[in-house]
DNA sequence: CCGCATAGTTCGTCACACGAATTATGGGCG
DNA sequence: CGCCCATAATTCGTGTGACGAACTATGCGG
């Protein structure tokens, strides 16, 4: 399946674009859509993004330092924190996220509305079997698919 | 198109894991896969995979200390060289490059023989549409479609 | 032979990713 | 209650990766 590893290669070229556009990385970028549902813990992020504990702990400190996200206690556990957007992070990750899905909408822009369909509901499916982690949500996937584990 | 996002996020976990397993960085291995059908110049591996020159020369550095690849002498150009595998480096990535096909063919494994044609030519034509890169071949895309710009 | 474009490298800086070691809290069990 | 272990997260050191700016050197057109 090259067409497989070479349009993720696309995508992941679309995405790379539209982070730096907003001032962000990629995998600030990642993470702070995968917080526009809900904040979330630690080691959670580190399932969701596929990331060692040690990594995540640099990347929410880069973001926080850029006022993106902060780190609040979490009332059911001393020990844990929760990651949630600012207020500053949830306005850009809203335009960045609009904005990326809008750039990749127009990867398929050659095929037929048909054709777009059927190539959603197919990768929608390989998605789904292979339990991909929510790190990028449709627009009309809401916090009760988010919770998908 | 979350599902487009998500299945890149799926294949770069796997090309990731792939990588690792046989002492690769995910940049070190498509570094060897670009190279695969014929050595290329810096300039040229910088706008297939889309990396400045400077990042290009650390990777390249990076990946000739390991003796994965060597620089040659451009015999048309006194300026430029040509970036080649190693005897090594050509049998580690022909190893690399099967198992990596093997296992994102194995994404798609819940969909039908007849679904997973739909979706390699669907993702053929996005592919082609967008003019990506050859960074990752169909086996039997030798040479010529490598000269593809 | 001048001037400009092209091919690569060097340098400094920051982001990222990891494992190992560390701190601190939670929870079970005797 | 107190011990022990699991879990949540951070710190630290190291190597990789990416970039822009500045630089060297060769090609090439007039």
């Amino acid at each position: 399946m090259a067409a497989l590893v070479r349009s993720s290669f696309l995508v992941d070229s679309v995405y790379a674009e539209s982070s730096r556009e907003y001032g962000l990385t990629p995998q600030q970028g990642q993470l702070l859509c995968v917080l526009m549902p809900q904040p979330r813990g630690m080691s959670e992020l580190g399932a969701m993004l596929r990331l060692a504990k040690s990594s995540l702990t640099g990347l929410v400190d880069r973001t926080e330092r850029n006022g993106l996200v902060q780190r609040e206690p979490d009332p059911r556990d001393t020990r844990a924190v929760r990651v949630a957007l600012t207020a500053h992070g949830a306005k850009l990750v809203e335009e960045f996220y609009d904005e990326t899905c809008r750039r990749v909408a127009e990867l398929p822009g050659n095929l037929s509305a048909a054709e777009r369909d059927t190539l959603a509901d197919l990768l929608g499916r390989v998605v789904l079997a292979n339990e991909v982690p929510a790190v990028f949500l449709e627009p009309d996937e809401g916090v009760s698919a988010a919770h998908e584990h």
